[in-house]
RNA sequence: GGAGGGAUGGCAGAGCGGACGAUUGCGACGGUCUUGAAAACCGUUGGGCCUUCAAGGGUCCCGGGGGUUCGAAUCCCCCUCCCUCCGCCA
């Protein structure tokens, strides 16, 4: 959500800021004008009450003299105001909830240096890595939903039978390969990161925070009985992890990873991505997460998003880094890398990570902030996540990449602690 | 799912219609004393909103929401959460 004050001190900077996502400011102009009036409503409120209560302590003050025969006018006059006070919090009530319904459809304000552009064409590549896409062998040209079929390690169509399509089901090695990949993730940010293992299923105030709702509602999984959602990205429940909390800034940054299962609807991508594990509903992800203060975001961010691309790196897969434009940016984000690999087999780039810089526009939603170790105010804290590891991309891509002309694959080293030892996969 | 008991400031724990944003203790922070520390003593110690250059002022918050009243932490109703017991259960 954005924020309130800095709309009202500098109403052109926010406007022109939501413009360059090419959103509409129209919805601003009229928060503007509910804050102005909500503010008189609220003050004028105030000083009402304020005359109650010293009306009532008279009255009090009679009481104990035995002449409370005497306070029946003030009583009255009290009763007025106290009507007119009525009237006015309604109003202010109002007013809140509609500046509230506004802003929380407003998407964040993209930062000074994120690339202007009107679709994902105008993402910036800010570098590509690892082999020429040209560089591959014709035995790396087989999608792995084939390599799957061949090696019995991936099973769609029963995964289908059992949950209808878009689900996967990982067998044998392919299914150890699942669990190596989710440790490897881990254990390689286990220096700095806490590992954190969240609900999976949340209250709606948590898919709020994110943004996740109330405008994306149709992409998640709902349990409508219990008032639950299934979350699409472990950041959900971390985020909320210090809901309505203050902390110190001492304790700043806070990194904090967390392994989950993910679920996402997919709601305006049915037909496309179909094939294999490019697009499923229910996936393992290692995410990375930070709460920070403003000015340790930009690190935090670097941080996160090497961290990510090491992992890409050590197991020796070709990729390539997007700075995403203002038009591609996720309504919560105000700056944010993309990392895609290349899938050889698939002949496809594949996004597997985002990691974005949210500012304060998730905290101001979950209501975390930290008091500064100068004094003062609190004030909000600052949030980032990113995929550590999204596990069906980066298996595809795997096992894409790694298969020999013999059909088999060979497991990367990077990965040899996480399979037991085990360095190749053949067919059962 | 059934029955009972709870929810107050960082923590503990008073208050049960009027001068209570809240006694007190602990903790934390600052000071006095001390070679230093401890002890003792003194002081400080929540958040939101409105107003303000600032200082200050006003107002709201005793789990959440509604009600009674001139006045609610205190009385009434609803909800949520926690605890204990019973049932069920990985």
């Amino acid at each position: 959500m954005l924020d309130l004050r800095q709309l009202r001190a500098e109403p052109d900077t926010v406007k022109a800021a939501v413009a360059r996502r090419g959103e509409p400011t129209a919805p601003l102009d009229q928060v503007m004008v509910h804050d102005e009036r909500r503010r008189a409503v609220v003050s004028e409120a105030d000083d009402l009450r304020s005359e109650v209560k010293r009306i009532s302590a008279e009255v009090g003050a009679l009481h104990r003299d035995g002449r409370a025969g005497e306070a029946d006018e003030l009583r009255a006059r009290s009763r007025e105001l106290g009507a007119r006070i009525d009237e006015l919090d309604a109003e202010g009530e109002q007013l809140s909830e509609w500046i509230r319904r506004i802003l929380l459809f407003v998407p964040n304000m993209p930062a000074e240096d994120c690339p202007g552009g009107s679709g994902p064409d105008d993402n910036v590549v800010v570098r590509t890595v690892g082999h020429d896409p040209s560089s591959f062998g014709e035995h790396q040209r087989v999608p792995h939903w084939d390599i799957g079929d061949e090696l019995g390690i991936l099973d769609i169509d029963r995964a289908v039978r059992m949950s209808g399509a878009m689900f996967a089901m990982y067998r044998g090695l392919g299914a150890r390969l699942v669990r190596g990949l989710i440790d490897y993730g881990l254990d390689r940010n286990r220096d700095l990161y806490e590992e954190i293992r969240p609900p999976t299923l949340v209250r709606t105030e948590t898919m709020t925070s994110t943004g996740h709702l109330p405008k994306f509602a149709d992409d998640a999984y709902q349990l409508e009985r219990d008032g639950l959602w299934a979350i699409p990205t472990a950041e959900v429940p971390l985020t909320s992890l210090l809901s309505g909390e203050i902390v110190e800034e001492a304790d700043l940054p806070m990194r904090l990873m967390g392994h989950t299962s993910c679920f996402r609807r997919e709601a305006g991508s049915a037909g496309r991505d179909t094939r294999g594990l490019l697009r499923v509903h229910e996936f393992d992800k290692v995410e990375l997460y930070g709460f920070c203060t403003p000015e340790q975001a930009h690190d935090l961010h670097d941080e996160i998003l090497d961290r990510a691309e090491a992992a890409i790196v050590d197991l020796g897969l070709a990729y390539r880094v997007l700075d995403l434009c203002t038009a591609d940016l996720g309504a919560a984000s105000a700056r944010t890398f993309d990392i895609e690999v290349y899938a050889p087999g698939a002949d496809r780039w594949l996004e597997v990570s985002s990691i974005s810089w949210c500012r304060d526009y998730q905290a101001r939603r979950a209501n975390v902030r930290y008091r500064p170790a100068a004094g003062g105010r609190t004030q909000m804290v600052h949030s980032l996540n990113g995929s550590g590891l999204a596990v069906p991309r980066v298996w595809a891509a795997l096992v894409e990449t790694y298969r020999r002309p013999d059909g088999s694959i060979e497991v990367p080293e990077a990965l040899h602690p996480y399979m037991g030892g085990i360095t190749s996969i053949g067919p059962r």
